[in-house]
DNA sequence: GATTTATAGGAAGATATCTGCCTATAATGG
DNA sequence: CCATTATAGGCAGATATCTTCCTATAAATC
């Protein structure tokens, strides 16, 4: 849809959102599959069935350098039997990109979208 | 379906005939995903979408001693950006449970089961 | 021969990431 | 204001294994 520079859509809104909220809570790094319960079960209804889209949105914010990430030790993904996990934190850049563009914001930012964020 | 000892049922028949085909080829290992699809080539028709009767019957035969595996090096799999895999290898027990079973198979072993094997 | 019982098979989903294809839409350019 | 264009979002599927729940069926028992 033809990117305005400097801004965030939606569904970067609420990723950087959620990933400083569970910040709060001590969770340095989060996961892209972790987010997106996050984000499903913080939107009433309407569970995150297009997973592409939110690993898209993050590899998208990394390019920017919203985001960092680096890939977990396969060994321990391996002992815990599970698929490996890609950790993702904030940069001092994303904190930065949600709050300008939080207020920033200027008009058409619709938030209707139909995907993650709530209705 | 209650289990009469010392019968292979057709699936695992099946799978213990591939694992030897492919190490015909050199292939001394295998994993479960490559067997499946493996079956699923051979078998016109019909692709193997209930993997996890496949699984069952692979931990089943390991069970049985006609199969060991191991885990893959987690590293490998990160490497080539993929999960990691179970090697198996058909034991000698298994091989000669093919030749005795495919002989032996008395009587009631019908083909038609609505699974993997050809129709 | 009919009933019981164990278990194989199928469906579906959890776990985690990524890709390709197609559509919807926002921003720009004329 | 309309046409163009870039790209975000959704759908589907690949990769690999495993679990749970339910049904179908073969073997054993009476």
């Amino acid at each position: 849809m033809k990117r305005k520079p400097g801004t965030l859509l939606p569904l970067e809104t609420t990723i950087l959102g959620t990933a400083l909220g569970l910040r709060r809570y001590g969770e340095e790094e989060f996961h892209g599959f972790a987010i997106a319960k996050e984000i499903a079960a913080h939107s009433e209804a309407r569970t995150l069935t297009a997973h592409g889209t939110l690993y898209k949105a993050l590899a998208r914010m990394e390019t920017a350098g919203l985001l960092a990430s680096r890939w977990e030790d396969p060994a321990i993904a391996a002992e815990e039997g599970r698929p490996r996990r890609r950790l993702y934190h904030v940069t001092g850049l994303g904190g930065r990109a949600l709050s300008t563009a939080s207020t920033t914001r200027s008009s058409p930012q619709v938030y209707n979208h139909r995907g993650l964020a709530a209705s």
